[in-house]
DNA sequence: TAAATTGTTGACCAAGTGGTCAAGATACGA
DNA sequence: TCGTATCTTGACCACTTGGTCAACAATTTA
């Protein structure tokens, strides 16, 4: 809270500047801490998470932990780091010589499976954003910035080739991300609403979002 | 955390039980205090929020909200009680008579007015319930769910009736709050990707989403 | 106006938490 | 095998925070 502003490269400075290669054990034990860290930031958010928590998640000590990442702030810029990519990874996909409704279908599934396979992923930023983003703002407001500039331009392209129909690009892009990661977010609610089991819930999901897209962005 | 299963009742305790009559002055510390609390709550969750912060917006001494609510979590119940009715009301109108689109665009319409009147409200619910609804789960299970239950029969009806696309209901349902709360929950990442005045932000969400539903719905 | 009830707060306490440190254990190159 | 660099941890500290309490102020009631 009190200072923002984090660095966000995810690199843990074991004592002194990051000179020295990295030890076996240091590269074992980071990934061990970060593997705990997104579980635990991701379920109990940045100050609803203790850095006991992590290590006991991790199997060490704290004072370990706090070894090989000088502060719980570095930690959680780190875990952030290393999940980012994998999160906006699939945007970059979208491929302005496909065909558009097929590219965007297959962007809204990519993301889908993303909700299924890494919901923590998917809190850990939720929770991040809705903390104000003091520690991604940065990243946010530069490159997903730019990327998402560049995908709105293919859109807006594919729109005034009469292939879409005229939708606000970024708007459309928004419509993916949040009915998408509304099944990570938002798992309890979910699981107090339905009744089917989880594999007819994803499938019905699925269907219906496709089923919304396809026939909501015919030209 | 620790322990679940608040009532949530948003009945203050000031001492004993909930026999005498409010006093003049308890209704209006009661209102300061919660209208505080939602400030607070919503923008830092309820780990990270201490009643100290919220004594300061309500401008009295901590000492004097503990004595209006007897715990933090108390405070907390009485938000998220007297801000769910304001949250779900607009489900309620939906109208097994009415033009399905049209029932359908109108309660998006209001929730997507809700997200921008009230995006208070929508971070204290998204912030509940990332962090796994602790203490709204009871209600989700049981007003939630048999409101929900309600309207999906009637969206159904729509569709056997040939009235309506063949979408899932429930997921249709999950479409429309993931899309319109998005604005509200996800906030500074709008800010941080769009360019226009808001009132154009808003313009266009509503655009685009009237187009998506409007058509993705037609039979 | 006097008594009783209600409202208000500074001072205080116990528990929890982020971070430090010295001292010992382990791994590793020569 | 020895010496050095790395790794690990219990004990500890300063600070935050939820909650209590006694004492005092304001308000209501008779």
């Amino acid at each position: 809270m009190a200072d923002d502003e984090i660095n966000l490269n995810g690199d843990a400075t074991v004592s002194g500047s990051s000179s020295r290669k990295r030890t076996r054990i240091q590269i074992r034990n980071e990934a061990r801490i970060v593997r705990a860290a997104l579980d635990v930031f991701s379920s109990n958010g940045y100050r609803g998470s203790t850095v006991d928590q992590i290590a006991d998640t991790a199997g060490m000590s704290k004072a370990n932990v706090l070894y090989y990442f000088n502060t719980k702030q570095d930690i959680y810029a780190a875990v952030l780091a290393r999940t980012l990519t994998i999160w906006l990874d699939p945007l970059a996909e979208l491929d302005a010589e496909g065909d558009p409704i097929e590219e965007l279908w297959k962007y809204t599934q990519e993301k889908l499976r993303l909700s299924r396979k890494a919901p923590h992923a998917s809190r850990l930023f939720a929770n991040e954003i809705l903390q104000g983003a003091p520690v991604i703002k940065p990243f946010l407001e530069n490159q997903l910035k730019s990327l998402v500039t560049r995908k709105c331009q293919i859109i807006q392209t594919w729109i005034d080739q009469g292939k879409l129909a005229p939708v606000a690009p970024l708007h459309l892009i928004f419509l993916i991300w949040s009915s998408t990661q509304h099944y990570a977010d938002f798992a309890p609610q979910i699981n107090a609403l339905n009744t089917e089991p989880e594999d007819v819930l994803h499938e019905q999901a699925e269907q219906t979002l496709k089923l919304m897209l396809t026939r909501g962005l015919a030209p």
